[in-house]
DNA sequence: TATTTACTTGACTAAAATACTAGGGTATGT
DNA sequence: ACATACCCTAGTATTTTAGTCAAGTAAATA
């Protein structure tokens, strides 16, 4: 399967946005200072999160991002689908042409351990992600430290 | 995590040595030739294998692997591990210091998924998969295929 | 309406990881 | 001796990742 940076990226950003989506719309600029994450990377991100109908964008001074859906209806299969589309541990992408043109000996088994990653992830929403006592604590962190930079 | 065609090629190999293993040693130019994986990269993934204790090897003609333990005490992880080593979706390797020095957001959601995978590849071994009817019915097709390009 | 903020898009690139190959060995059975 | 089969170290082409650069467009506000 693909567990890369990148979906962790786009899985820490949302929680970002959904942390602060009270306050209105989110520049990417705050995320990248609080996530610590390049400007220029998270465009990226969200603009693929914005074509899987997962985020909403405003323009102009005042604008950034809010979410399209409620956090219960955002699994965290969902963010990292949307920016690393095919998750996928078999070789074969599913068909069944891992060995010349029928299935290899694995296959099976690689089916299964696809299936457990995907229900695991789809398990989770970013609703659940917010109640978390450790996600509190590390976002509460972040904000004060912002602010101490925003002084500046 | 790290689920790359060098793990499944390890277990497929070794799923294809545990099936003939009966027969005395099994040389890698076999499994080469029934499971279509390169000879060499073969040598590369069984010295591992080797070093951590889940085969046994014979030099000389008529030599080749066996395997070193039951097929019941060889889980899909320890071949998996053995070859892709550190198996981890998390950035900081399971240190906390995904952010500066401490945890970032979403670091205990990467370690559950860590653990989940783990326990998962934990709890199927070969012996398991042998048991399995799309694993006789493939492993069969291949004997059928080496046999008669033996004759040639 | 000038200006600033912030999203939008596409092409490009450095670095790392992967999936191999090459080419030497060394031990062992006949 | 000689063939078989394991053993080991490098090297390398390809792909993927993570990220930059540049040139926009849309919207709000002064």
């Amino acid at each position: 399967m693909k567990m890369t940076t990148k979906g962790r990226y786009a899985v820490t950003a949302m929680l970002d946005l959904a942390l602060h989506d009270s306050d209105g719309p989110v520049s990417l600029a705050e995320i990248s200072q609080r996530q610590e994450i390049s400007l220029t990377y998270l465009e990226q991100l969200f603009s693929k999160l914005k074509r899987h109908g997962l985020i909403e964008s405003a323009r102009g001074p005042g604008g950034g991002y809010r979410l399209a859906l409620n956090t219960d209806d955002i699994s965290i299969a969902k963010i990292v689908y949307s920016v690393d589309e095919p998750i996928d541990v078999t070789r074969c992408g599913g068909q069944q042409n891992c060995q010349g043109d029928e299935r290899c000996l694995t296959h099976d088994l690689w089916m299964e351990l696809n299936r457990h990653v995907s229900d695991f992830l789809n398990g989770i929403t970013l609703a659940d992600l917010i109640q978390r006592n450790n996600v509190k604590q590390v976002s509460e962190r972040q904000d004060v430290i912002l602010m101490q930079m925003q002084k500046h």
